[in-house]
DNA sequence: TTTAGGG
DNA sequence: CCCTAAA
C-alpha cells in the first residue's frame, strides 16, 4: 500500500541535494544482490496459487468483531515514539520548500465504536444459493472498530474472532453451497503475523525482516517485468476474481467443467485422499499411479487493518481492502505445510516421505499456511503504528490455511468463481484469466512438460500488465512525496511511498505523475475515472510548478557557473598574454 | 538501474 | 502501461 514517510528519509538531505540524494550505493547494491541469491520462483507459484484463491475474498457478516486492544496497543506504543511524529525543518538550499509543512502527525487520540459504512459492497459474503457473488456487507455486520485521529481518519478493524474463508469454485459454480466466509480470526497464528507496512524511519531497525519478500519481488522485477516469462509474476493474479467464469472463452471452460463435476458431488471431502483405480470414489477421482489429490477447500485471509479517512469514498475503500489482500499475499509470504500439526520445513522432501500420500490417512490433517518469507516474524506491537507518515498503511496478520484446492495432474486450474458484480473487472483483467488458468495448472503439473511451458513463456512475454487505476489514497501518497523529493528522483518517490506496493513501480510513479499533472490542467468535465478531488489537483500543480521552477533555477546557476568559469579563464587568458 | 519522454 | 535512449 501506500505511506507517508518520506520526512525522516528524505526530509532533510533531499533538499540539500535536490537531484542527485539517492541511497548510498552500498545500500542499493546490497538490495541487488539480495535479488540475486534468491530462488524462490517455487514459493511464487503457491502464492499466485493462493492469491487467486484469495480472490473468492469476502467478509461473512456478523462476525467482523472489533479489535480495539490492538489498536490501543498501538496507540501506547505509539506514544512513546512522539518525536518521530515531528517532522524535520530541513534547511533548504535553494528557496523554502513550501511543503514542509504539509505533513501533520497523525495519531490516535481517541477509540470509540461506530459503524462505518454497510454498503461496502465487493468485498462481502452475499450468501444464499449464489455462493460466490461479492455482495455488500450485510447490514447486520457488527460495528467495526472505529479510531478516530487528530485528523480525522478512520481505523476499520475487521478482524477478531472473525474469519475470512475462500470458498472454492466447486461449491460456487455448480453446487452453490454456501461456505462460510468470515474475516479471520487473529488469535489463532499470531506468530505468523506481520505488518505490512513501510519502513518507518532510516534509524530505526525494520523490525521485521523482509529479505524473503524483498528476494520475491525484486527477482519479480528484474526478470519478469521485462519481456521474458512473467507467468511466475504475482500481478496477474490479483484481479483473477474479478472475472466470471461465463465469459470464457469455450476452451478455457472446459477445465471448470472438470472440475465442477468432479467436486460437486461432496464439496465437504476436504483434503481426502484418493486412491487411484483401487479406491476410487467415482469416475472423475481416478489418478493413475500414485498421486494424491488434495483439495484445498478454503483458506483464510490474514486480518487487516484499514485506515481511512472518513470522507474517503466507499470505492477508495474498497480498492484499499483489495490492495491490502493483493499486497498481503504477494508480499513475502510463503505457503506453509503442516501435517498431522506439524510442520514440514524440508522442501525437497517428497510428499510420500512427508506422509502425504494415498496410503495414509494424513491427508486428513494437512494445513496449508500463509507465513512471512522471513525467519522471525515479529509481534504486532512491535510496530510503532502511529506515525506522521504512514496512514494508509494495511496492517495485516498472517494467516493460516483451512485447505482448499483440488491438485491433480492435469486439471488443477484455480477456480475462480463468478464471484462478481464488481465494477472493477476491467478488459485487462479478463485477458489475464486464461493465463492464469495455465499458470496455476501448469504449476500442480509434475514438472514433466517442458514445451509447454515454453509456450506459456511465450505467451506470457507479450502479456500486458493489468491495468491499476490508482485510488485517490494512492494518489495522497504519491503528491505527497513529489512534494517533498521533486519530480526527478521516482526512484526514491517510490521507495518512499511506495515501496511495499509492488505493483507500482517508479515508471508507474512517474507516469501518474505525468497524467496527473495533466489531469489537473483539464477541465473536470473531461476528467475521466475515479474523480482526484481538487484539492489533490491543486496540490499537484502547485507542486509540479514549484519543482519546475527549481529545475530552471539549478540550470541557470549551473549556466552562471559555467559562464564565470569560462569567464575567469579568459581573463587569465588575457593577462598571460 | 534509473531518468526522461514518446507511443 | 509500454518501450527505450541515455546516463
Amino acid at each position: 500500500m501506500v505511506s507517508h514517510k518520506c520526512v525522516e528519509e528524505f526530509g532533510y538531505e533531499s533538499y540539500l541535494l535536490p537531484s542527485n540524494a539517492r541511497a548510498p550505493r552500498s545500500a542499493r547494491k546490497r538490495r541487488s544482490i539480495e535479488k540475486r541469491i534468491s530462488k524462490e520462483d517455487d514459493n511464487m507459484c503457491a502464492i499466485d496459487l493462493l492469491a487467486t484463491v484469495a480472490g473468492h475474498l469476502s467478509f461473512e457478516s456478523g462476525s467482523s468483531l472489533m479489535s480495539i486492544d490492538k489498536l490501543i496497543e498501538d496507540h501506547r506504543v505509539k506514544e512513546e515514539f512522539p518525536e518521530e511524529e515531528k517532522p524535520l525543518m530541513p534547511v533548504a538550499l535553494s528557496g523554502e520548500n513550501p511543503y514542509q509543512g504539509s505533513l501533520s502527525p497523525c495519531g490516535f487520540s481517541s477509540v470509540i465504536n461506530g459503524k462505518v459504512e454497510n454498503e461496502v459492497d465487493g468485498f462481502s459474503y452475499s450468501g444464499g444459493s449464489d455462493a460466490c457473488q461479492v455482495g455488500n456487507f450485510s447490514d447486520d455486520i457488527k460495528p467495526d472498530a472505529v479510531v478516530l485521529d487528530a485528523r480525522p481518519n478512520v481505523v476499520v478493524s475487521l478482524g477478531s474472532s472473525s474469519r475470512t474463508e475462500v470458498p472454492s469454485i466447486g461449491n460456487c459454480v455448480s453446487h452453490g453451497v454456501r461456505d462460510d466466509v468470515n474475516l479471520f480470526s487473529r488469535d489463532d497464528d499470531e506468530n505468523f503475523s506481520e505488518y505490512i507496512r513501510p519502513r518507518v524511519t532510516k534509524n530505526s531497525p525494520r523490525t521485521v525482516p523482509r529479505i524473503g519478500d524483498r528476494r520475491i519481488r525484486k527477482i519479480l522485477a528484474s526478470r519478469h517485468w521485462k519481456g521474458g516469462s512473467r507467468h511466475a509474476d504475482t500481478k496477474p493474479w490479483r484481479n483473477y476474481y474479478l472475472h466470471q467464469q461465463r465469459s470464457y472463452p469455450i476452451k478455457k471452460r472446459k477445465n471448470f467443467d472438470h472440475i465442477s463435476d468432479s467436486i460437486t458431488d461432496d464439496y465437504r471431502m476436504r483434503t481426502k485422499m484418493h486412491r487411484g483405480s483401487r479406491k476410487g470414489q467415482g469416475a472423475s477421482f481416478v489418478a493413475s499411479d500414485s498421486h494424491v489429490k488434495l483439495r484445498i477447500k478454503s483458506f483464510r485471509v490474514p486480518e487487516l487493518f484499514i485506515e481511512i479517512p472518513e470522507t474517503a469514498t466507499v470505492g477508495s475503500l474498497k480498492r484499499m481492502v483489495m490492495e491490502a489482500v493483493s499486497t498481503l499475499l504477494s508480499d513475502g509470504h510463503r505457503v506453509g505445510l503442516m501435517v498431522q500439526g506439524k510442520k514440514v520445513r524440508d522442501d525437497n522432501k517428497t510428499l510420500h516421505q512427508t506422509g502425504i500420500s494415498q496410503d495414509n490417512s494424513h491427508l486428513d490433517s494437512l494445513d496449508f499456511s500463509l507465513e512471512p518469507s522471513s525467519e522471525m516474524p515479529q509481534l504486532l506491537t512491535s510496530h510503532p503504528l502511529g506515525h506522521a507518515c504512514e496512514e494508509l498503511l494495511p496492517v495485516c496478520q498472517a494467516t493460516k490455511i483451512d485447505n482448499v484446492l483440488e491438485s491433480d495432474h492435469h486439471d488443477s486450474a484455480l477456480f475462480l468463481s463468478d464471484s462478481l458484480g464488481n465494477n472493477n473487472v476491467t478488459e485487462d483483467s479478463k485477458a489475464m484469466i486464461p493465463v492464469a488458468l495455465n499458470e496455476l495448472s501448469s504449476q500442480s503439473q509434475p514438472p514433466s512438460r517442458k514445451s509447454r511451458r515454453s509456450e506459456q513463456q511465450q505467451q506470457q512475454a507479450a502479456q500486458r500488465r493489468i491495468r491499476r487505476p490508482f485510488s485517490v489514497a494512492e494518489v495522497e501518497a504519491l503528491v505527497q512525496a513529489v512534494e517533498k523529493l521533486g519530480t526527478g528522483r521516482w526512484r526514491d518517490v517510490k521507495l518512499c511511498a511506495f515501496e511495499d506496493a509492488d505493483h507500482r513501480t517508479y515508471v508507474d510513479l512517474k507516469d501518474k505523475w505525468k497524467t496527473l499533472v495533466h489531469t489537473a490542467k483539464i477541465s473536470p468535465q473531461q476528467r475521466r475515472g475515479e474523480p482526484v478531488p481538487q484539492e489533490l489537483l491543486n496540490r499537484v500543480l502547485n507542486a509540479h510548478g514549484y519543482w519546475t521552477q527549481q529545475q530552471m533555477q539549478q540550470l541557470q546557476q549551473n549556466v552562471n557557473k559555467l559562464e564565470q568559469e569560462t569567464q575567469s579563464q579568459t581573463t587569465e587568458g588575457l593577462l598571460l598574454l
